[in-house]
DNA sequence: CACTTGACCTGTCCGC
DNA sequence: TGCGGACAGGTCAAGT
């Protein structure tokens, strides 16, 4: 599922709903195949009160008056959902894509003091959520080696170069979905920016002149905020933390649009292999 | 070291 | 309607 814009949904949407809420009990998914470290310091999660919710990357972070953080990671199919003013398992709001909670998918669901809760689903289970000391966030191997986040305003398009030519012997489309190179771009956004700047995917990194740099950053930044601010985008896994959709995809120009029209040139959009990755592009705007 | 590929899981869709 | 295989918005460990 999420790429930044809908990670910083999830993120927005926790902060209005979350703060100053008292966990009062939790629960979470044994079976092997979730990994996760609840178990062991749940006493510093019983009790505490969320000061904070944050986001680095694609990592969420909450923020707990016991001076843990619970770390999430929602990988391809993690959702956190929030069920307010309602009991254990009652209730959802009436445009919610999910169902009652918690269902088989659900991983951990917290329950606040007041009666509303948290949910973490995970269909595929690659997702994680950890309670470590907030201090040691920034010491967790993932956070050493991540790259800057794209919309800073202090983020250049000379330091988004310079990230890049560290990969100069791939291709442009593999490098933008390294986490160390940029945090927080993924499959859809990395093909969306790349028809903007009318690059191919299978471009070497280190083919691209200044100018290409500089398209593809301002492309880039561009399409992850309006992403943002159209809530992300969803396929049938994607929710916000109220469980709805996001309209991202509405606006897309290249991604899932295989067979049909470029707006640009009118040539058929077609859908290949990259990087591993199912890629979409304009055989005729984004040549090689 | 830089780069590529497979593995982790479950569910769905597509062709036979 | 059933079955096998490919594939899904991510990352890491292993391989070359």
């Amino acid at each position: 599922m999420p790429e930044l814009p809908e990670v910083e949904t999830v993120r927005r949407g926790l902060h209005e709903l979350i703060i100053g809420k008292v966990v009062q009990t939790e629960q979470h998914d044994t079976e092997k195949g979730f990994p996760n470290t609840l178990a062991d310091v749940s006493a510093f999660l019983l009790g505490a009160t969320i000061t904070d919710v944050r986001r680095r990357a694609k990592v969420l972070m909450i923020d707990l008056s016991s001076g843990y953080s619970l770390v999430i990671h929602l990988k391809m199919t993690g959702q956190l959902v929030f069920v307010g003013e309602t009991r254990f398992g009652a209730g959802h709001p009436n445009d919610s894509l999910i169902g009652e909670l918690p269902d088989k998918s659900t991983r951990v669901s917290l329950l606040f003091t007041d009666g509303s809760a948290l949910y973490f689903n995970d269909q595929r289970k690659f997702g994680w959520m950890k309670l470590l000391p907030t201090t040691e966030i920034p010491n967790m191997k993932f956070m050493q080696k991540v790259g800057p986040e794209p919309l800073e305003d202090d983020f250049t398009p000379q330091q988004f170069m310079q990230r890049f030519l560290r990969r100069a012997k791939t291709n442009i489309k593999a490098a933008l979905l390294d986490q160390s190179v940029i945090a927080g771009v993924g499959n859809i956004y990395a093909d969306e920016a790349l028809w903007g700047a009318k690059l191919h995917p299978l471009r070497l990194v280190g083919s691209l002149t200044e100018e290409e740099f500089t398209l593809l950053y301002h492309e880039l930044r561009a399409v992850m905020k309006l992403a943002v601010q159209k809530g992300g985008s969803s396929n049938h896994t994607y929710v916000n933390a109220e469980g709805k959709k996001g309209s991202y995809m509405d606006f897309a120009r290249v991604f899932r649009l295989e067979g049909t029209l470029c707006q640009r040139c009118g040539a058929i959009i077609e859908k290949t292999r990259v990087a591993g990755r199912g890629t979409h592009i304009c055989p005729v705007c984004q040549h090689l």
